[in-house]
DNA sequence: CTTCCTGCAAACAATTTGCAGACAG
DNA sequence: CTGTCTGCAAATTGTTTGCAGGAAG
């Protein structure tokens, strides 16, 4: 897995690449987005941001995720009820395990879906482009407090 | 499958175990709903049922597409985008393929799902109560007209 | 310099809620 | 009868947008 810096620095060089500005404000999103590991959303992000930038207002967070959603750098968990969710780290769709009580989200290893995802194409005739596999349940430590 | 009239028939068998009353709206609402099988969101089940029964409110289906949730009848796909789709036939976690030109969903057969579900409880400790998977993809249909 | 970005506030849209009257059981 | 349901309208909330000024390149 790339470090905090490092997928920082990959994300800059994307937008650099595509003639995308490099803004103060754009710095602290990412800084804030690489830092947490647990599915932040926009107001958690915009929270860490006005800590160390107390200018930024929550539609630029708003506008600079539409961004890194644009540039695939940003995966969005949409939720309707929930405020949306994002992951920064691991941009490719990717199974999540949501707990229902602490709505706490994490990465899963979990191999055997690739070659879900290729039967189901070959059958149906569609051309699969994504995918999103979430898994409702109670974590270890909420069971325990029940 | 269950045809429409043995599906609405067993939700009402539910509705009166339950205690909850049946109002000509929510029969109304029900055989929308089963006579649907194109997932169609709260608006669309509106429509279907204004026709018949011009005096619904669109509170009035939301708030049984609420009580049809919480009997375990109805399944609701949340989108924070688009607005929430319903599925009253099949109201068990199962996967979807959404058509992200058309927004058709479809229900494709998928087996293997509840092996990677017990993989899953088994090695993160967690109490799995549900899932959500969804494709999204480009449709034959979709495909041609490109 | 020029264009894109920011920040404020207002707009949006789907969904939810409060409440008075209606009606199922 | 009694408690639940309906329907209207207003409220809610996360997210988006318009626009004037600011700053990146």
């Amino acid at each position: 897995m790339e470090d905090n810096s490092s997928r920082v620095d990959s994300i800059l060089r994307k937008l650099r690449q595509t003639g995308l500005r490099i803004t103060p404000q754009r710095l602290a999103i990412l800084k804030a987005l690489s830092e947490n590991k647990e599915h932040p959303g926009a107001g958690e992000i915009y929270a860490a941001v006005k800590a160390e930038f107390p200018t930024t207002s929550i539609a630029t967070v708003y506008k600079t995720l539409a961004v890194m959603k644009t540039i695939g750098e940003v995966l969005e968990l949409e939720f309707s009820n929930d405020y949306n969710r994002y992951d920064g780290n691991t941009p490719g769709a990717h199974p999540h395990l949501i707990c229902v009580k602490c709505r706490r989200i994490v990465d899963p290893e979990l191999a055997s879906l690739d070659e879900m995802t290729e039967k189901l194409a070959s059958e149906t005739g569609y051309t699969i482009i994504s995918h999103r596999l979430d898994f409702y349940g109670v974590c270890p430590e909420c069971r325990q407090k029940e």
